[in-house]
DNA sequence: GAGATAAAAAGTGTCGACAGGTGACGGACT
DNA sequence: AGTCCGTCACCTGTCGACACTTTTTATCTC
């Protein structure tokens, strides 16, 4: 989507300017905006326009909260569904874990995370679960703003992906729930601290 | 929404037909439409049209195990933030489920019920968590084909409020969080199997 | 000069019409 | 008779225009 630098959150989107820059009618730029407003990437307001959201820490946390209830029930969930090949899948997303946190790279480190999380979900079969987990995932990338540079949490992090690989491959699903549940939760709290001492810098200046 | 008894499940929804037959452009109808596919009610699919989901006890469990995740969720963060005008407002839900039980009017009870989990969801104070809710509510309302008549577990299910309510108020999280669970877990399992007598007489059979 | 009101400008919601695509029916070929 | 292809009707996607709402601005009054 456009959204990822060339419009800047919090701005409406002017139809009539956007439909006139992309050279098509108004109807598609409609369209696309409740596609976006399905997804919780835009706000639509009657009569007033649509206006890209403004993700604010009490909402990151918010997220996260539900995001370590979700990843919770998916690992319960998942404990009881493993196969191999479920197996073979999330074993390789962790060897690329392990790669990355050698390289020090956290972009990297920080999508192969989000895959595994989100093999995880998608072992546990539960279609409703997998959309939904997907929407709030999306909602909660919409603060890349700054880069989350905590390289001493990688190892710690990684370690944790292990325990909970470790749960699921012997079936111990209320286990596996707890782990994700602490470290989706610890995630988010290292994120929200993160990110608001610079909003208070912003509010202060 | 219309689509309460007026369109069968799995139908497609003709858009210049709707239009016609309410006196309307077609623009309204598609509107509406997207705002139904954002609560994940119907589904579009490109160049063919939006079709009111059809939801089998598969989907019907899966929605159940989610909302029992989120009502976990929801149970752990209100014990927290419990206030007077949070306590009264569940006791005036819980009356009003007492009332129903003893009237045995189970439609009333119903909506009372899902009054008072709609309360400790917004008692949580997650407006992410409250909307999410709110659209897996939805979603797993979308069969109300078969009214449910378990008179027996109208007492069994006033009881358990009742102690998810003390939960709350005594600011046990944790325990209202697994009360909670348990609730709609079972609440999903009976739905399950009464909306799916077959699967019912396979398993006894 | 500040506040309020009213008119103008801007923008969204809606409308009727056209274009492109999809599914179905019918005919021809194997 | 069965299968494949071309044609056709129906429907969605898109378009430009109009009506209503919101916002801004200019004027008037205190």
């Amino acid at each position: 989507m456009i959204l990822a630098g060339k419009i800047k959150p919090g701005e409406r989107i002017n139809e009539s300017q956007l439909a006139a820059a992309l050279q098509v009618s108004r109807a598609p730029i409609r369209e696309a905006c409740r596609q976006l407003e399905k997804h919780n990437i835009v706000e639509v307001r009657t009569n007033r326009g649509t206006f890209v959201r403004n993700i604010d820490a009490k909402e990151v946390a918010e997220l996260y909260d539900v995001r370590a209830a979700l990843d919770s029930l998916a690992g319960e969930r998942a404990a009881e569904r493993m196969t191999p090949a479920a197996v073979q899948e999330l074993t390789k997303h962790l060897k690329l874990m392990e790669a990355f946190t050698a390289q020090e790279d956290v972009a990297a480190y920080y999508r192969a995370n989000l895959d595994f999380h989100m093999a995880v979900v998608r072992v546990s079969a539960n279609n409703s679960l997998i959309n939904l987990y997907e929407s709030v995932c999306k909602q909660a990338l919409l603060f890349r703003r700054t880069s989350l540079s905590l390289p001493n949490r990688l190892c710690v992090s990684l370690d944790q992906h292990k325990q909970i690989f470790s749960a699921l491959n012997s079936g111990r699903g209320d286990w596996a729930a707890a782990l994700l549940k602490n470290h989706v939760l610890e995630a988010g709290r290292a994120l929200v601290s993160a990110i608001e001492p610079k909003t208070m810098e912003l509010e202060a200046g």
